[in-house]
DNA sequence: GTGAAAGCGCTAACAG
DNA sequence: CTGTTAGCGCTTTCAC
């Protein structure tokens, strides 16, 4: 591996400059730099990340924890939020993805890493929340909405989201909805919940807590539930999916049904994930912007590992209503 | 930061000592291994990764080099591959991932890691495969067949696979057999369309030319294709899908045409994603064992950079045909 | 502007 | 069995 010196040894400088001409030192001659850097391209240089971190107490290694990586993330969730960061991440760090479940903190190896994106989906990510908080360890929060304000968490409006959906089939002439929610301990489904709530007292349509039911994400989850949904005997004419996964399910079941979306009943679900505009019949859904939040969150840490001043700690971006024909209208 | 001399301090011992024992040297006293490491584990200690990596001339990372990253790739391949690297990576490596389309080979830093395993899914990718072989590089290549002898290779038997689905479904009755293939420079495309080629050959069904198409591995592309293949006088009865987007998309061109799958027209996907034993039909499709591609590969990988001997350069794991619902017996 | 020397945390001879 | 010493490749004082 051709090194520093090898650089020095051939441009007849100390191994010293050649460092200073590489990391753009003012304290170098432009000419000298100009050679140097022309001789590193030459001699196919490429540093050694292990020693310039071992000096520099740097680790260029950015580390992605994911809630529940092995188990209910709908998998485009992963490859948004990877190229998110990936487009901002300048070519000094390397993104590594881990889950965060384990099952006993100490174990993380945080000293590999210079900082972390937690893409957090569930309330049980706030002990590792509160882990990193108490280690003074760099990172951000995306996806789930974190109180502390000494948090940096980038977040999309869900609730407003899922109000404006549900404004539109109430406009649609809805007011039997019903919602299916994703896991129980997950703040989006709080959230999602309360938008629909907060569209309903708008409309000053009564609840049917019957109607309000609480899966996990899941496909399946959306299928049982919607099953449930359809063996009441006033039956919802539209149903909320917490997000795109239940809103399949729930398809599904209308169909084994022998019913029909959305002449019988009509869906909403949440995500815009690719497939769903190919479903029959295609979904009318809530797009949440994951890639943008990925790279605000990612440029926010870039900050806070490089200690520029983060000026707003707390962004929150809007979601998306794409209208399909999944919603009838009444 | 807590490192191994500090530990040497409060043990009353040498650095040199410490790194023995936590390294686990048969020349170390068992007692004092014992003491040390409690110690260690007391005082919270991690090793400096770029302190170890400096002086052993190791990265402690392993790259995921993806084909197309940022289009055309099935997200959950991306996040089955991840699950199942993980599942076999011991922690000292960290895994990080990256997207093959670089303009510049020159570009990337193989430097940063100790291997990589290449997720190749197009021909595409050789020119990247060729530039690591040519250095000397730790890697492996897993889903795309490569022919080098000399290159570590984890493949499915897709051919074998396509076969055995369309085997069952001319066993249905099925004479009339289209295929949707995916990319053209893919090499998975090439391969399954043999298997679709081999199965009509054992059952002397004439090959209609016609019925043969290309996509691109995406929903709008099976979408487009079905669409033609729905625009001919003589329709097939049959559609082999290179993959299950392909196969989503084929299904609402069905729909579109106000015909049903299977009654009308029966259709195949490959791959199993989650999503497609809820569609309406559930769709009948290949499963490939990706995730036990991708640890047969890491373990390969990681013979490789620790100099053990591999045995076996090259392996292929079977397919597993899922019946469902969309194939109708004529 | 440039170089000599020290040191980051760790491992590996070499000595005892 | 354990300690002393040197050195991995790089950056950073401190001199000149």
């Amino acid at each position: 591996m051709v090194t520093i010196k090898d650089i020095a040894k051939a441009a007849g400088v100390s191994h010293t400059t050649v460092s200073r001409a590489l990391n753009n030192s003012s304290l170098i001659k432009n000419e000298t730099k100009q050679k140097i850097r022309q001789l590193a391209k030459e001699m196919n240089y490429s540093p050694n990340y292990s020693a310039k971190g071992l000096v520099n107490q740097k680790k260029y290694l950015i580390g992605l924890f994911f809630s529940s990586l092995h188990k209910g993330t709908s998998s485009n969730f992963l490859a948004d939020s990877i190229a998110g960061i990936h487009s901002v991440l300048d070519t000094n760090y390397s993104l590594s993805v881990e889950s965060i479940d384990v099952v006993d903190l100490t174990e993380i190896n945080l000293q590999r890493y210079d900082g972390l994106i937690v893409m957090s989906q569930s309330d049980d990510d706030q002990p590792f929340i509160d882990y990193l908080k108490e280690k003074e360890f760099p990172f951000v929060v995306v996806n789930r909405h974190i109180n502390d304000p000494a948090v940096i968490n980038v977040t999309a409006d869900d609730a407003a989201g899922v109000m404006q959906a549900v404004d539109y089939g109430i406009g649609c002439g809805h007011t039997k909805i019903a919602y299916i929610g994703g896991k129980k301990n997950f703040r989006s489904t709080k959230e999602r919940e309360k938008g629909v709530l907060k569209s309903l007292k708008k409309a000053s349509i009564p609840v049917n807590l019957a109607y309000f039911l609480t899966g996990d994400y899941s496909l399946e989850s959306g299928l049982q539930n919607m099953e449930y949904l359809l063996s009441l005997s006033d039956l919802p004419t539209l149903v909320f999916c917490g997000n795109d996964d239940i809103a399949i399910g729930a398809l599904r079941a209308v169909h084994l049904a022998g019913l029909r979306v959305p002449q019988n009943i009509s869906l909403i679900g949440f995500d815009d994930s690719p497939v769903v505009s190919y479903l029959n019949p295609p979904l009318t859904t809530v797009r949440k912007p994951l890639k943008e939040m990925c790279q605000e969150g990612t440029k926010l840490l870039l900050d806070l590992i490089e200690g520029r001043t983060i000026e707003q700690s707390k962004i929150e971006l809007s979601t998306l209503l794409i209208l399909r024909e999944s919603i009838n209208y009444l």
